[in-house]
DNA sequence: TGCAAATACATCAGATTCTTATGTATCTTT
DNA sequence: AAAGATACATAAGAATCTGATGTATTTGCA
């Protein structure tokens, strides 16, 4: 089963930053595919929204970048800037903070694993 | 603290259909004072978003309205259709599952040494 | 009594964000 | 040799929301 799409529009970003806040760096492709790997596929990050989002998060100076070449081939490592470990971990709060938020509006039942 | 708005984006079908399927009957007006108060305010759900949303979910077959005079004032009531009871707990449980995917998507500590 | 705020509907231009398609190029597996 | 995976990127169009605007009625209170 894979989420309906606009179920995850706006939490884009927030996997992101956690992500690499959780790694210390890592290249766009390499994202898609372990949001697709951790979640057994449900989520599944396209490259036409994961790159103008990373774009515009280096454009905030949350993000850095280095260009490693694997053989001839071009690789984009992005890194959490100082200012993006915090928006990092401001997005993650929020988020959390939502989703509690969003459980008891809908009376979510948790799994307490 | 009211959430950032591309956090709640995607979440306002699921939210109402819910409201719907707890409450008989809702007009609009009451949805978002409804949203506000159960929140503690930080879902504010706006006019311009709402209206098109409802009229949306009438169209796709899942809401019925009632018109109702309070005094000289109109009230459109909404309430869920057979389908529309089954979106709702189709959408919530998808909702249910997303929450339960993101909580361990975001809460990985880090893998890389 | 009079005026601001609240109630209640609605639409719409513009912004944001995502989907889907397309493009380029390299590397790996069969 | 071809197909699929890796890896970047852009762009048209769709979907959805924000913020403004519009209309009208009712309530609260100074």
């Amino acid at each position: 089963m894979i989420y309906s799409s606009e179920l995850i529009k706006g939490t884009l970003k927030t996997i992101v930053l956690k992500l690499l806040a959780d790694n210390n760096k890592m290249y766009g492709y390499e994202i898609t595919q372990r949001v697709k790997e951790l979640t057994s596929e449900k989520i599944q990050i396209t490259e036409g929204a994961l790159y103008p989002t990373l774009h515009a998060l280096e454009n905030e100076g949350l993000l850095t970048t280095e260009i490693e070449y694997i053989g001839k081939r071009v690789r984009k490592y992005y890194r959490l800037s100082p200012s993006g470990k915090t928006k990092s971990q401001e997005k993650l709060s929020e988020f959390s903070d939502f989703i509690q938020t969003m459980i008891f509006l809908l009376d979510i039942k948790t799994k307490t694993a």
